[in-house]
DNA sequence: TCAATAGTGTCTTTTAGACATTATATG
DNA sequence: CATATAATGTCTAAAAGACACTATTGA
């Protein structure tokens, strides 16, 4: 084996996903380091002898932000191994997407804080530690553009769920407001997108007419695509 | 720092694909060890210390298969961290999509071949070492669904190109037919997808009126999409 | 001339979007 | 009753697909 090759520190980093009063939220933790120089991070860990990939993600969730969501949508998004990506030596990172319906709060003991992903954006944006920035921008085109051609805004509702729930994610993920009579009728024919259960959600304070409910239906992969206006 | 924290062997896998005789081919090496018991697999190389994963990605293809491609369209797919997935011990690897316009064969002395991807799905078909017949096809779902709502077919074809060569990627990729005059409105009217530059490409042999002649545009994403039919 | 391939035109079906209308709840 | 939200219907414009037609080459 050559000398030049040699082994690694890997560690998984997790852009956390919810939505939280009609506004797309990502999970972030406190610094805990100076070297951090007082910027907020991704909630990551280092990989472990006998951890999976995904075991590392639920494992850092559930350490710095006290997040069990066995239930979450998890899935990777990129590893990033620029050589001097961290200062304090070579850390390749997987980097994960998480998503997960709007349940839980951080703890306030875990040092984890939901944020909007609109304040990240601006000119007093906070700047991340490390390349988290990146990885945050990486994640959210990512759930921007799968919103359109697989049925992952699912996954941030919890079943039984309402067309308007749903089609909530659409709006607080892209940005937009959609014609909820026509987001009904393409939801409507996206074969396998959602099914009907039994049962009505009840109408909120100011009245209104009881929504159906429905499921995750089958399908993973939406034809037709729900496209972005 | 916990004891169960340690570092991990990282190597990088390439999927590279082609297309040749109007057919999807996959690069795969011949097995030069016993140990993976004569099944052919993906090229692969350990990460260096001083070295970024993208250039890993490219030295396994050049010193497994003499492919220098600089500028081949090279994305990563993702990371395979199961911890038994290779049984000499834990290694995690960065699996990597790459696509070249059908260029350079690999040389025979390069113990390297480009196979009909058809030939990997059916009964005969011939299995793959570690978890690379996974990889390979997480790689050809994403160049499928890539093709779809990204520019990437571009990256099949050298520049200049016409839109028959260009359809003749969708073809292959999907194993689909398209209609021509179809396919050629629905590119016009796709912004930014391609770019028209002068000259033609002279006609085959049987004769044909000479195509005129494209180069990649300004747009990653596309907007409409060429959807799957 | 014919065969082959490139490119255009036209028609029909499907889908998207705007928006009016009806249905069922709360106060 | 008014108001609020869910669900359906209708109309128009845009897009997709089938396919006839024209254009320009080689043999």
């Amino acid at each position: 084996m050559s000398a030049r090759v040699s082994t690694c520190a890997v560690a998984v980093d997790v852009a956390l996903l919810t939505i939280r009063d009609s506004r797309l939220k990502l999970l972030l933790v406190e610094p805990d380091a100076p070297r951090l120089g007082g910027l907020w991070a991704l909630p990551g860990r280092r990989v472990r002898d006998d951890e999976s990939l995904d075991d590392t993600a639920h494992r850092a969730l559930r350490e710095l932000a006290r997040i069990t969501a066995p239930d979450a949508h998890l899935e990777q998004l990129r590893t990033y191994g620029e050589v001097s990506r961290d200062p304090g030596g070579r850390v390749v990172s997987v980097a994960y997407l998480a998503l997960t319906p709007t349940t839980e709060d951080p703890p306030d003991e875990s040092r984890a804080r939901l944020v909007d992903v609109g304040d990240l954006d601006g000119a007093e944006a906070t700047p991340l530690a490390y390349d988290h920035g990146r990885i945050v921008a990486d994640a959210l085109e990512r759930a921007r553009s799968k919103l359109e051609y697989t049925a992952l805004a699912t996954a941030f509702v919890e079943e039984p769920f309402t067309l308007a729930e749903l089609r909530g994610v659409y709006e607080a993920v892209w940005g937009v407001t959609l014609d909820p009579a026509n987001f009904r009728r393409k939801v409507a024919s996206t074969r396998g997108f959602v099914v009907p259960v039994e049962g009505r959600a009840p109408p909120g304070p100011g009245g209104g007419r009881p929504a159906k409910l429905y499921e995750r239906g089958p399908e993973q992969r939406l034809h037709p695509a729900m496209l972005r206006p």
